[in-house]
DNA sequence: TGAATATATGAACATATGTTCATGTATTAC
DNA sequence: GTAATACATGAACATATGTTCATATATTCA
């Protein structure tokens, strides 16, 4: 759910009480119009949170490479525990973007979609991009 | 610069001490090497960190609405102090993400460039593709 | 059945992160 | 010049996060 913004300003503790405090509003608003027609950032935010800590990126080009691993190899790919390993998993399933089935007595996991190897692509390429390195 | 993983398998503790250890070589190299192969994985976690936030993604968004703000309009913008917003535009100025120009005695943020719009679309993209919302 | 294996999970702990508050530095206005 | 404005920055603080360790839950094997 979207928290609509309904107050004029917030004066915010800390703020020097001035009243000059220059409003322009007209450069305000269709801003604040676009952060609502662009869905929950907080979502968004929660997204891109599971793709933001390296152990979780590396979990996720194992398995792209491989395309489905069981926990253990997984924790000795990325050489993490198999404990630590668990609980990035649990993360990433819970995001949506590795999927898992029960084969005998372990778990494997793969890659949710091809929409995960996109992003991650998108990602690369800008900072290649940033940095003038050779793609 | 990347850390190139040499160790056979490294014991953790906690695990329970077993000889078993049914190590699967064949199928962790080929991942090992992908994750080499795939860059840095830090640098990467560390660009979808300064995205993980929703205020840094409010900021975006507004951004990319209005074109170019000061960062008091900004804070209005998204319902934030300055101060806090000024932390976030360093982030976002020191991921590449945004640019700043000084006019006068305020200072104008803009979106650094065409590709943080397609990562925050591909993002979105993947996230209604999971939840079958019609996008 | 009981032991071993494979994974999951929760509590504890250390570290990272974001906000606030106070202050510093430019820049403009008077 | 001094005052006011706009932003940046650092320390302190509360909260979030990831790992470890100890167990719990399946599942296979003998």
């Amino acid at each position: 759910m979207l928290v609509v913004v309904t107050e004029r300003r917030t004066r915010h503790r800390g703020e020097r009480a001035s009243e000059a405090e220059t409003i322009h509003r007209d450069r305000i608003e269709p801003a604040r119009a676009s952060i609502l027609d662009s869905g929950d950032a907080d979502q968004l935010a929660r997204r891109f949170k599971v793709l933001s800590d390296a152990g979780r990126l590396r979990i996720i080009y194992a398995l792209l490479e491989v395309g489905e691993m069981r926990v253990g190899d997984i924790a000795a790919a990325v050489g993490s525990s198999e404990s630590a390993t668990s609980h990035q998993l649990r993360q990433l399933r819970d995001g949506g973007l590795v999927r898992s089935r029960k084969v005998g007595r372990s778990v494997n996991y793969r890659v949710a979609d091809t929409h995960v190897r996109l992003l991650l692509d998108v990602a690369i390429e800008h900072y290649l991009h940033d940095h003038g390195t050779a793609p």
